[in-house]
DNA sequence: GTCTATTGACCACAACTGTAGTCAAAAGGT
DNA sequence: ACCTTTTGACTACAGTTGTGGTCAATAGAC
């Protein structure tokens, strides 16, 4: 089960990670000004990503509350391991000294790497 | 011009990167092992790539040698950028501890990371 | 010189994606 | 009790992707 979250889909998971159990209607809201989506294509992509296993839903009279049954934490690790397997030959110092010249890294970054080699270390 | 490389495609412009300005043949010869494409699909993965800008042509006799207009450090850095835009709210830290998470760095990386953090800093 | 294998050009075709329409049932306004 | 709106189920349809076939030209093998 590989679960294929396709860029569209995303888009609907990431409101659904920020507010679990809402509607459809509630999700074309909450997308307004990111995407320009009718709200039927939302509801496909909802239908998509329920039948894929990516979402729950409960009923809640006549329309369904939808909930993500992926977390977040797990998709973003897929997708980072992929990357860096894909593209990086599994190893994460290219990838940030790509995204280091790529877009520098501000003040914040690299303390809160250090901070975080520094956990790693002991 | 947004440059789409898929998945498969992707398989090839490893091998290019690797051995740029080499036929068709000597591809398929390469990716032997690793994937278990017919010549057929590679041919047709190589003439999309053409299409799409990502590789050069040079007549070669009756064939065609390949070379890859896009440099691998761009991609990366591409798809290192997006991946970050697209779930990690455009900081790299988060990406970092995921990576460390997903599948811990090892000594060597860790070393690589601070290596890398002391030269940003100055 | 003729046969065979390779090559590029073009074609095929199903699955997946993005985007949305139709339809019928039900919920809510008045 | 009607009309409108919302919702889910189903359908559509073009573009992309993965995978590979046909065909004609041609370069080497004998």
């Amino acid at each position: 089960m590989s679960l294929q979250i396709t860029p569209a889909e995303l888009e609907i998971m990431k409101v659904l990670w920020k507010h679990p159990g809402i509607g459809a209607s509630e999700i074309v809201d909450a997308l307004d000004g990111e995407q320009d989506w009718s709200p039927r294509t939302v509801k496909t992509l909802l239908s998509r990503l329920v039948e894929k296993g990516a979402l729950a839903t409960e009923a809640d009279g006549r329309r369904y509350l939808y909930r993500p049954i992926v977390a977040k934490r797990e998709y973003q690790k897929k997708e980072a391991g992929q990357l860096i397997d894909k593209l990086f030959g599994g190893r994460a110092a290219p990838l940030v000294a790509q995204l280091a010249d790529a877009r520098g890294l501000s003040e914040d970054d690299i303390e809160e790497l250090e901070a975080l080699l520094g956990r790693l270390k002991q």
